[in-house]
DNA sequence: TATTTGACGATTT
DNA sequence: CAAATCGCCAAAT
């Protein structure tokens, strides 16, 4: 059970309709500075299939908008299409981010 | 073991 | 939350 494994177990577990940031997962899986890693580990992204990689988001409640995994058009309506409100691909962490959901 | 890199985070400007 | 900078962590080589 790599590092990574890790993230994408958490990723997997994001209820539908709400949205994670990096840094939030990294604290759950331990370690809050390892947000990078996070990133770094849905980057290698095994399984496309299983990974809902739309709703890991950074701090700002946005996908990374560099590495788009096909475009944030697909995303956002991704996201809208689970029930969480976009605002030019912006998601409202106060009322979407996990929060003190998982735990 | 050391260096490099990278879907980030926080602070500063 | 624009752009630059530093810091942190984990993996690959």
């Amino acid at each position: 059970m790599s590092f990574y494994d890790k993230v994408y177990s958490v990723v997997v577990k994001i209820p539908k309709g709400r949205v994670a940031t990096y840094g939030q997962i990294a604290a759950i899986l331990g370690s809050p500075r390892a947000a990078r890693a996070v990133g770094y580990a849905l980057h290698f992204n095994p399984s496309p299939k299983v990974i809902p990689c739309h709703r890991v988001v950074n701090r700002f409640g946005s996908l990374a908008p560099k590495f788009a995994f096909g475009g944030l058009d697909a995303q956002k309506s991704l996201l809208e299409d689970e029930g969480v409100e976009v605002n030019d691909y912006i998601v409202d962490l106060n009322k979407f981010g996990l929060r003190e959901f998982l735990n």
